[in-house]
DNA sequence: TCTGGGGTCCTAGGACCC
DNA sequence: TCTGGGGTCCTAGGACCC
């Protein structure tokens, strides 16, 4: 008996979110340039968190830094991060996804979600959800369909803003082919060079490229993974298995580097203890630590060390001081970072996550 | 403007073992 | 005299995403 439903992947993405929250709590802001990034503090380093439609019609994005926006756009008002605000607003959408008919929901970020359904009209479905997000949170978004997550996910591009768009196996190449390959999901700056390094510019030539060359380049996931992601091709399931966290970590960008040796150990001390309150919220040991460092310019220098799940606290804290150790003498150091990597249960590694391989 | 902070996964190379 | 071959674990670093 065929009931007309097939399975479709949704991908929704909501309309320049933290942009668009701060004009909720400031509506005499709608139609301006609002950029929202750091403590809204021009004197300090910091980058642009979200940028509203205006202010991006002046060239200004995610990444960029807050004192090169600000010059772009004279006009702009500037805000600092409210991440409670914007975690708030999060909930109700995700709730309100949640409540959609038959819907799986994979939470992807602050904006972001999967929804595995099945239906016969994927596009009214979306329109319904559309409204229903509005309706309960005031916020606009764009749903991209798929009949896998890749497709999904660089669909809602062509959807924005508030828009539904569909990409599938029958006009993934229609409509990417010519595209280069950094408008994929997963490919960057680097990957796209490396890989006009062998002639392959755009998506279509990617999707061809010889397998070898890619796994001579990239190595044995990554080739072939990269030639799947330009072929559209991958996972179609939505997996709303809870996420389970890796690790946890602090970095610091600090204003004045620090010069000491005392003042480097204390800066770690203090990292260690915002990571291990993240740690021992989740009761799971944990296996390694890595210290991070970026001395002054930009150079970055990472430190690792495994240690036995019987670990206590201290012996983690002693752990990170004994690669404080490895810190270059009297070289100025900009940024620390501490990460704690913990166990994970038998089995979690296997399960769908949205990463590469998980796809 | 020299470029935030919290995450994930992959790769290369060395150490060590048989 | 010069160095095989496979396997695993660990560390450092790279790349990407939101």
């Amino acid at each position: 008996m065929d009931s007309g439903l097939t399975p479709w992947v949704l991908h929704v993405d909501l309309d320049q979110f933290i942009a668009a929250v701060e004009v909720l709590r400031h509506p005499e802001l709608a139609g301006k340039p609002v950029i929202v990034g750091g403590r809204g503090d021009l004197a300090e380093r910091a980058v642009v968190s979200t940028a509203s439609y205006e202010a991006r019609s002046f060239g200004v994005g995610s990444g960029m830094p807050l004192r090169i926006a600000a010059r772009k756009v004279p006009d702009a008002v500037i805000l600092p991060v409210d991440a409670e605000a914007y975690t708030a607003a999060s909930h109700e959408v995700m709730a309100t996804l949640r409540e959609q008919p038959g819907a799986t929901v994979q939470v992807l970020g602050w904006d972001e979600a999967f929804l595995g359904i099945d239906s016969a009209d994927p596009e009214t479905y979306a329109r319904n959800l559309q409204r229903a997000v509005l309706e309960r949170t005031r916020l606009h978004c764009s749903v991209g369909i798929g009949d896998t997550l890749v497709r999904a996910k660089v669909a809602t591009g062509f959807g924005k803003p508030r828009g539904v768009f569909r990409l599938t196996a029958a006009n993934w190449l229609d409509v990417m082919g010519n595209r280069p390959t950094i408008d994929l999901w997963g490919v960057g700056s680097k990957v796209s060079r490396r890989l006009s390094g062998h002639a392959i510019t755009t998506v279509a030539e990617l999707a061809a490229a010889d397998t070898e060359t890619l796994v001579a380049e990239f190595g044995p996931r990554m080739g072939p993974w990269y030639r799947s992601l330009a072929r559209g091709e991958g996972a179609r399931v939505v997996d709303d298995t809870p996420w389970l966290a890796r690790g946890h970590s602090r970095e610091t960008t600090y204003q004045q580097d620090l010069r000491t040796p005392a003042e480097v150990e204390a800066a770690v001390r203090e990292l260690v203890e915002r990571v291990l309150q993240d740690v021992e919220a989740e009761a799971r040991p944990v296996v390694g630590v890595t210290l991070k460092v970026r001395y002054a310019p930009f150079v970055t220098r990472s430190y690792t060390k495994k240690i036995p799940e019987t670990a206590d606290r201290q012996a983690v804290l002693w752990r990170a001081l004994d690669l404080v150790g490895r810190i270059e003498a009297g070289r100025p150091v900009r940024l620390l970072g501490f990460r704690a990597e913990m166990s994970l249960p038998d089995g979690a590694r296997d399960r769908h996550t949205p990463t590469r391989s998980g796809w």
